[in-house]
DNA sequence: ATAAGTGTTATATTATTGATATAACAAAAG
DNA sequence: CTTTTGTTATATCAATAATATAACACTTAT
């Protein structure tokens, strides 16, 4: 699992690493169960802070990728309520798609680009 | 057009009301050409002050969603750069996507929402 | 022409958030 | 017993969000 966090941008640093845990489980290199490094340990292999680490990781908790465990530490573990996650993701995808179809951006071209993605997922759980 | 804020929100004001303009000329609720409230009369409707609609009209503008005129004012005209905003589409995708990914979301379902909004889109041109 | 309304700019203040820095604690592991 | 773990508590600094006045130049009505 490679984290590549981007000091320049104006995403949150523990934004920037939640959402790349989140696609480094959906694309299966981490998987169910894996023990995420320790918020120290992985605050110092990237460069910032312990408690930004920590922060990223109490956000995986409360939205239910991660439990944390005393003794082991943060573990992968989905908390699936589907039916929360499809209201959340439909309320997502009214922002990007508004944004995407005021410039000529067609369902057929967006279900292409899900296509892609969902190929991108599927093509590393393999290995 | 109806501007509906949350002020429990986590997300910015201004934030908040640029989406729902950009929901707004997706759903054709405003036209190409169409002008928007000037900043004082839109900020003493919703109740907020002057600058935070400033401020959404600018990125707005830096995100070619309108033109500002200084005679009329705001005016939505749509700057298309194809190229561009489908991949920005595909970078906010992909992060939704991987969300809903983990929580068993299947590539079939995200179709559906897809269509879903699209639909919304299209039903409200007719009016 | 006068008045009102427009976007724009400038400055200032307040509250919140993001990120960092130490420090300490109890629990678990070696 | 020592180290490492997550956790909690403070504190500080910088940046952002939101507000408040105020002023300027330009349109548009009256």
């Amino acid at each position: 699992m490679i984290i590549k966090i981007d000091f320049q941008s104006d995403e949150a640093l523990y934004m920037q690493l939640r959402n790349q845990i989140i696609m480094g489980i959906a694309t299966s290199s981490i998987q169910e169960g894996d023990v995420l490094p320790s918020v120290r340990q992985l605050a110092g292999d990237i460069g910032i802070n312990m408690h930004t680490v920590n922060k990223a990781y109490s956000v995986l908790r409360q939205e239910g990728f991660v439990t944390i465990d005393r003794r082991k530490g943060a573990v992968v573990s989905l908390n699936v309520d589907k039916l929360k996650a499809l209201e959340e993701m439909k309320k997502n995808l009214r922002v990007v798609l508004a944004r995407g179809c005021c410039k000529n951006i067609t369902s057929k071209e967006v279900h292409q680009l899900v296509d892609e993605i969902f190929a991108e997922y599927e093509k590393q759980e393999e290995e």
